[in-house]
DNA sequence: TTGTAGGCGTTATCAC
DNA sequence: GTGATAACGCCTACAA
């Protein structure tokens, strides 16, 4: 492979001519620079990025964290990559699992000058460990963290799960079942407080029904299905923390023969495709524009800009599960 | 930020010494070793990876190419990205919408060192463009490609195409209806190739309903529901090249007030989530051993290994949108 | 067991 | 306009 060097020497210049004439920059008369761009053609140079990597001290690569990838995980990652690339970065992904260590190597790839800047979706470690991270460049977090340090594109799904609840309501539920997702972050902590909010408004007792956490998957919907079945006193609505979860119980129940929502109400949330499908009502979650800003908090703080974010709102989506 | 030579003069030793302890390589004593160590330790020094690249002339890193993407492709970079991890490469993606250029800045990515090997999961190019990077690293595809230099881990779509038309045919359908995805692929022709040696050893004749073809999505899907609705001689069975638009054409029928399977058959293709979801019979499609194998692939031809490839069959998910 | 020094391939600051 | 040359930070013969 030929480089900078061979290139100087085939076209009788120094190889800072050469750079020049690579990066534009500085001057180069037209006759050399046409003969340096000839010889380059011939030999089919290409520039080793390492070394100007190592050179410059950045690489235009960004980092993207998780554990696994969801559905809206997906939205959000096609989001970030595509703004990433609009600017000229590359995105590498890091899947962690549940490997707690598989986070930390992602965040020693930004220590260690490989990534320029780091989106974080979902985290495994703690806070603590963490943070320190935040000096060797920039990191944005999707959910909401207790530290003033990182910025974060979280929106409180208080305010979008109450429009859940709030629709239950106008549309006549009054003993309404709560599907609630992982409680390791903030968002579940968030719903039961509108729920709670929600009872106290309206005068109905919060304990009616169990609680039910830590349902993801259409399967943990469909099990919520069966359960509806076995209850003596039916609830008549579900608000749920996930579109796959309402699409597991909405399905489930049709096999059983129970219809919706002639005998329950579900409400989704983040109105992905499957909602779209499947004809629940559910929550918009503005996924795609919330990659957008991360990827904007990120691209700020690498340029020293100021570019706008998108402001973000929640809004209900009216489908066939609810009156 | 420390460096090498900071660290060895912290710890009154040679940057060589530094970097035996660091690489664990060559001998060092174990006096010397606590002692770089230490310093190490203090001034929380980590080795800057652009420099180690360099030197090295590799970076541990994967890239994955398509232009978009699916469910199914989505499976497809877990699978690789997960198997790459395991044996310590990382994983970046490029996204290239539909511009033949940002596949080939891919390409160009492996030839300027950024990248050890590439997976190609949606061609852009012609491979006449694509071939010449050959020579800078592993490249591997899923789709088929007509040339023997690059490996792939393309399944023959004819088998289970034909696993499907066998299975209408089984359970009653006489006037079937082909609903192909993509014609650019090689896929769409092995499927209708499929469909002609099936007519003929059937007897049927294949021209008795019109062609379908460039169907994706799930809204792809629901136009035929409509167009199935307006037909005097309505076809009793429906073949598709995807569960996202088997789905689509399922629930618009019911919409429509439709029952399936009593009104028509539909057999999707992938076996993904949704298709477990609506109960679609469907043609799995190992999609995860494929990703594996690509890496595989890929792996042997980096490290000269000769791993063996995991076997690929296709094979037919029985559910309740046939007979 | 340790140190010296050259090289990986660029970029950028000086001179000229 | 162009050319030396010193970094960037690390690895690795080769010496010692």
């Amino acid at each position: 492979m030929a480089n900078i060097k061979d290139i100087a020497k085939a076209a009788g210049v120094s190889s800072a001519t050469v750079s020049r004439v690579i990066n534009q920059n500085g001057y180069v008369s037209e006759e050399t620079r046409k003969k340096v761009e000839l010889v380059i053609q011939q030999l089919d140079y290409v520039p080793n990025l390492n070394a100007v990597y190592l050179k410059k001290g950045a690489t235009k690569t960004l980092g993207i964290v998780a554990p696994y990838f969801s559905d809206s995980l997906t939205v959000f990652l096609r989001g970030f990559t595509l703004s990433a690339q609009k600017e000229g970065y590359n995105v590498t992904l890091f899947m962690t699992g549940d490997d707690k260590q598989k986070e930390l190597d992602a965040f020693e790839m930004l220590r260690r000058k490989q990534l320029d800047g780091l989106l974080l979706l979902i985290r495994l470690n703690d806070w603590k460990q963490l943070e320190p991270f935040t000096k060797y460049g920039p990191i944005v977090t999707w959910q909401r963290v207790e530290s003033d340090h990182i910025p974060s594109v979280f929106m409180n799904h208080y305010d979008g799960y109450m429009l859940g609840l709030e629709h239950l309501y106008a549309t006549g539920c009054r003993n309404i079942v709560n599907l609630y997702g992982s409680t390791s972050g903030l968002n579940t902590k968030s719903r039961m407080k509108a729920y709670l909010d929600f009872c106290e408004k309206y005068h109905l007792n919060p304990n009616l029904q169990p609680q039910f956490k830590g349902l993801n998957s259409s399967e943990d919907g469909e099990k919520v299905a069966h359960w509806w079945k076995e209850q003596s006193t039916k609830p008549d609505g579900f608000a749920t923390s996930s579109d796959a979860v309402a699409a597991g119980l909405i399905t489930e129940a049709k096999r059983l023969g129970v219809r919706v929502p002639d005998a329950f109400s579900v409400v989704g949330f983040d109105n992905i495709e499957i909602a779209r499908l499947l004809d629940i009502t559910t929550i918009d979650y503005p996924i795609e524009k919330q990659a957008q800003n991360a990827f904007t908090l990120i691209f700020n703080q690498l340029t020293h800009r100021e570019n706008p974010l998108i402001p973000l709102d929640f809004h209900l989506i009216k489908r066939h599960t609810t009156k």
